[in-house]
DNA sequence: TCAAAAGTGTTGACCCTACACCCATGG
DNA sequence: CCATGGGTGTAGGGTCAACACTTTTGA
C-alpha cells in the first residue's frame, strides 16, 4: 500500500467567513481590518488557514470561537474559491462559510481582529475576491431562509412576529405584507406562544414566540415542507 | 510585502467527479475502477489533484476532457469534503463536482480509466467518502434541475417531451403526469418544436423539440423563474 | 388625545392536480 | 386490425396576494 502520493502539488487552504448578525432591523456582516500587507488596514472576511488535522468544519468552528466566544455557531459552506491568482501572497484555496449570530448588546469580540459590525447594505470595498465571497453567501442564505428555518439563528430566543418579519424583508430584501407573513409563518405550527410581550418597539407590545426545534423536526418527518 | 504565509500548512487538494448520464430512460453515472492500493480494483468516482497553476472548475475540466474527449460539458461544484481521514493514503481534501453528459452511443471513453456508465439504481458500493459525494449530487441534481433549465444538458440537442418527462422522473424519482408536464414546459416558451418526428420509441412517433437558450436568457431578463 | 406599532379576515385570481379518450402508424 | 406510445382539455380545490380598520398604551 502506498503511503503517499507522489508528485501532487499541495496546496494553502483556507476558510474565510460571511458571518451575518440582525440588529436594529438592519442584516450586518462582522468585517475586520486586514493586518498584513499587502492590502494592510482594508476591509476583510474573517479567515483563517486550515491546518492539516482539521476539517473544514472544524477550521470554521475555531476560528469563529476565537472570535466570538460563542460555541454551536450556525454555519454552513458556501462554495470554494480557487483562481490561482486571487491571493497575490501564495497561492491560497479558500472556503467561503457564512454564519448566523444571535446578536446581543453586551457581545465581546475577541480584540485581536478589530472586528465591526457593518451593515449589509453599507459594505465596504473588500480584498481579494471577498466582495464575491458576499454575494454568493447572501443568495444562499435567501434561499436557505426560504426552504429551512435558519431565520431564527439570528433572532434572541424569544422574537416576536414583527421582528421576524423584518428579518425577512431584510433577508429577501423586499416588503412583506404582515397579515399575509403571520397567518403563514403560525399556519407551520412552529412557533409557541409566550404569555408576554416585548415592548421594546411599541407601546401596545407585540408577543413574544418561541421556534420549537423539536415540533420541527417532527413534522419534517410527517412531510412538512418549510418554505416563507 | 510578504512573499508567503509562514508556518500555515499545505494540502493535497483533489475533485472528484459525480459525471450524470441519460440513456434508456434511465439516468447512470459513469465510474472507474480504482488503480492503485488501498481500494485497488474497488469502484470509485473519477478524480485528480489540483495543480499549483490551476482553478477547481479548470482541473475538473482538465479531467473530464481527458476522460471524454469533450469540452463545454456542464459542471457545477457540489460541495467540499475535508474529513481529515477520508482518504486512508494521505490528508486529501476533495472538492466534488457534477457533471451532465449528453451520452451518444458512438461516445469513446479513455481507456486509461476503464470507466463504466452504470444505472443509478445500481451504484455498487465505492471507495472513501464518494457514496456521500453521490448521495449530494443527486440531491443537488434535483434542486438544480427543478430551478434552472439543466435538464436540456442530459438529452441530445432534438428530443421529444416524453424523453424529457422520463429524465425528469428519473431525477425526481417520481412518476409525472404526461399532461400536466408537457402543458407546464411548453408555456414557458422554452422551446423550439420541430417539423421532424423521433420514431424510435413509437409507431405513431413524437415531435423533436430544441431548447432555446437565446430565449431563455431572454425570458429570465424580464423575469421568468423556470420551475418545473 | 394622539401617535405608533400590533393584530386580525375576506375575496378574487391564479395555479396546480387529477383524470380519460382519441390519434397515428408499424407490424 | 391491433397494440403501442403520443397527444390533448377541463373542472374543482387550494393557495397566494391584495387590501383597511381597530386595538393598545406611553408620552
Amino acid at each position: 500500500m502506498i503511503k503517499r502520493y507522489a508528485q501532487a502539488d499541495h496546496l494553502l487552504v483556507a476558510v474565510d467567513c460571511i458571518i451575518f448578525g440582525f440588529d436594529k432591523n438592519q442584516l450586518k456582516l462582522l468585517l475586520t481590518k486586514r493586518a498584513l500587507e499587502p492590502e494592510k488596514g482594508n476591509w476583510s472576511l474573517i479567515g483563517g488557514f486550515v491546518g492539516k488535522q482539521e476539517s473544514l468544519d472544524d477550521a470554521t468552528t475555531r476560528i469563529l470561537h476565537k472570535l466570538t466566544g460563542l460555541k454551536n455557531i450556525y454555519m454552513e459552506e458556501v462554495k470554494a474559491f480557487s483562481e490561482v491568482k486571487r491571493d497575490p501572497v501564495e497561492r491560497t484555496l479558500s472556503v467561503a462559510y457564512y454564519a448566523l449570530i444571535k446578536m446581543k448588546p453586551n457581545m465581546k469580540l475577541s480584540a485581536e481582529y478589530g472586528a465591526q459590525w457593518v451593515p449589509i447594505d453599507k459594505i465596504p470595498p473588500l480584498i481579494f475576491d471577498h466582495q464575491q465571497m458576499v454575494e454568493a453567501a447572501k443568495k444562499k442564505l435567501k434561499t436557505m431562509a426560504k426552504h429551512q428555518p435558519i431565520g431564527f439563528e439570528l433572532l434572541p430566543k424569544k422574537f416576536t412576529i414583527p421582528q421576524l418579519r423584518s428579518l425577512y424583508e431584510a433577508i429577501y430584501e423586499e416588503e412583506l405584507d404582515k397579515r399575509n407573513f403571520s397567518r403563514k409563518i403560525l399556519a407551520m405550527n412552529l412557533l409557541e406562544k409566550l404569555d408576554e410581550k416585548d415592548k421594546k418597539s411599541s407601546k401596545k407590545g407585540a408577543f413574544l414566540y418561541q421556534f420549537d426545534k423539536k415540533r420541527y423536526i417532527d413534522l419534517v418527518r410527517n412531510g412538512l415542507s418549510f418554505v416563507i
